[in-house]
DNA sequence: ACAGATTTTCAATAATTTTTGAAAATTTTA
DNA sequence: TAAAATTTTCAAAAATTATTGAAAATCTGT
């Protein structure tokens, strides 16, 4: 396998891994070619190598700027934009972290905060298993945001070597 | 709310859920019916309440039974399948972690270390960024699998008042 | 072994999501 | 301020993914 064999093969295996996700391909695609590459790269970098239109380009970069895996550059003396992502992958992975929180977590559990205070003929099974596994939820969920919150605080080295004394 | 309602809600909600985990709309819905159903039910059950064909309630039950969060149960007496689901959320976050650790990230995991050990000119910097970015990966990657492996093999509360304390 | 009940399969169809590309908007230079 | 360069938008087209439903397969009791 040959270098260039191999940044094909990463854009492409870290593309299909979005998908998986919740990610669209071509968005991740755009991610890992960044993330790959040692200098910043205006759209038409982007859609050359990757084989993809301008507007695709731009939308996915727009969504990755949000995301807050991707940052514009101004070079100077130049016209075009260039952007950026951040390699060092806890970042990223704090990042993706802390953005899911926000978008799914955060407003999942407040429906559930609403449904565990609704009233029901508790004799009802279904209503008593219903309002189990809401609570259950419920708990479950206020755990992962503290584990996540301190995850996302504390830096690699911390974190790690911290919980992986568990193991041993 | 009425109970009836917030059933419906969450049905609907752990779909939408769903999607944004590669999981299809669906196949979240039955596994939220089953959830909250305290007794098993039958496909016909499941066609009538969320209202989809007894293909689509197959293919999805099928999934689920693959992913090992809904079992077949056997009654006694009756010719028809019943299907339940386990309801300690704690015990179907583990088993979709480690479904996912197995489909996903052992397979990338693989790929990366195969990745790692490309040949390629050390002076181009595109090439050590490569090699950079994969390495980060591949470290990563280890971490995250010894702590998976703890979180998966622990049982919910050495786990979380384990790593709780850390935080006060 | 047969008939009725139930489950499974899968080609066709429907729904959803992604991508394109050209027009509009914006920015920059002179 | 005008024109050239660049970015953004978005309706239409393409691609992908999910769903249906009826036929085939399987199972169960007699």
């Amino acid at each position: 396998m040959t270098v260039t064999e191999a940044r094909q093969q990463f854009i492409s295996t870290w593309g299909a891994m979005g998908t998986h996700w919740g990610i669209n391909r071509t968005m991740a695609q755009v991610h890992a070619l960044l993330m790959i590459s040692a200098n910043p790269l205006t759209q038409d970098d982007i859609m050359a190598q990757l084989n993809i239109s301008r507007g695709n380009v731009n939308m996915n970069i727009r969504e990755l700027i949000d995301w807050g895996l991707v940052d514009r550059v101004i070079i100077a003396g130049e016209r075009k934009e260039y952007f950026t992502a951040e390699k060092d992958i806890w970042k990223v992975a704090t990042q993706i972290i802390k953005e899911r929180k926000k978008r799914e977590l955060d407003p999942m559990m407040k429906l559930i905060d609403q449904m565990s205070k609704v009233e029901g003929d508790k004799n009802d099974k279904d209503v008593k298993v219903f309002l189990d596994t809401i609570n259950g939820i419920q708990k479950f969920g206020a755990h992962a945001d503290d584990m996540l919150g301190l995850l996302v605080k504390s830096d690699e080295n911390w974190f790690l070597s911290t919980v992986l004394k568990l193991i041993k």
